[in-house]
DNA sequence: CTGCATCCAACGGGATACTG
DNA sequence: CAGTATCCCGTTGGATGCAG
């Protein structure tokens, strides 16, 4: 068999992108239009102000998220999805089908093989 | 805005089951037929005979791997993708696209934020 | 051949306090 | 408002050795 590594590397790739325990949900919130910090940061149910910077800061680095800093006071500051980002989000919406589809099937599946090992 | 977290849940959910370090390479090598336990830590360059077996029972709870046992002198075992693993398979095609087409834009966003940030 | 057990290092991420 | 700085801990994952 080939090195498999290579063939999934780009798949890898994405995974990472928006692997951390928060991408997905910035990803989400700023959808549907430019968000603020502070929006996210209600938006985002139990995000840490720490976390969230990190998380903008990764997906800006990647060229998923465009921040706009308006020189007010006080500071004001949005966050846009790039194309490139809009596209990602609506390639996810077939995995969330998938998720949909099955979260039973592996629900039922965990509790089974749970059961198995206890015996 | 709304709660984001539910919204992105089951998103959230099929990342998890994927996000390990080493879960979408043994997805991918079993993709096209059973497989042993050697040829994937020979396929799956790099990982350690520790991390393949924690990765394979992972996913064999989730549902997405079936083990088969040969009771013989070597033992012999199989792993099979789940019809379900095979959709998911498929589903991620798209991301694969979709890294495809954009791993250029990614570098060259990352190498321009990087090259901001040193200034 | 196919694992499991143990030890250990690195990293992600939470809590908290401070700032332009 | 929109962050940054520190400290700290739990989890992930690598290395190695043993076993059915």
């Amino acid at each position: 068999m080939r090195d498999v590594i290579e063939e999934a590397c780009p798949l890898t790739e994405v995974i990472d992108h928006v692997a951390g325990k928060w991408s997905i949900g910035v990803l989400v919130a700023a959808a549907h239009g430019p968000v603020r910090f502070t929006e996210l940061e209600r938006a985002i149910n139990g995000i840490s102000r720490r976390m969230l910077t990190l998380t903008l800061r990764k997906l800006e680095r990647d060229g998923l998220l465009c921040r706009t800093v308006y020189p007010t006071v006080p500071p004001k500051v949005e966050y846009t999805l790039t194309a490139m980002a809009q596209e990602l989000h609506e390639t996810l919406r077939s995995l969330t089908d998938w998720a949909e589809r099955h979260r039973g099937n592996i629900a039922a599946a965990q509790k089974h093989y749970d059961a198995a090992e206890r015996q």
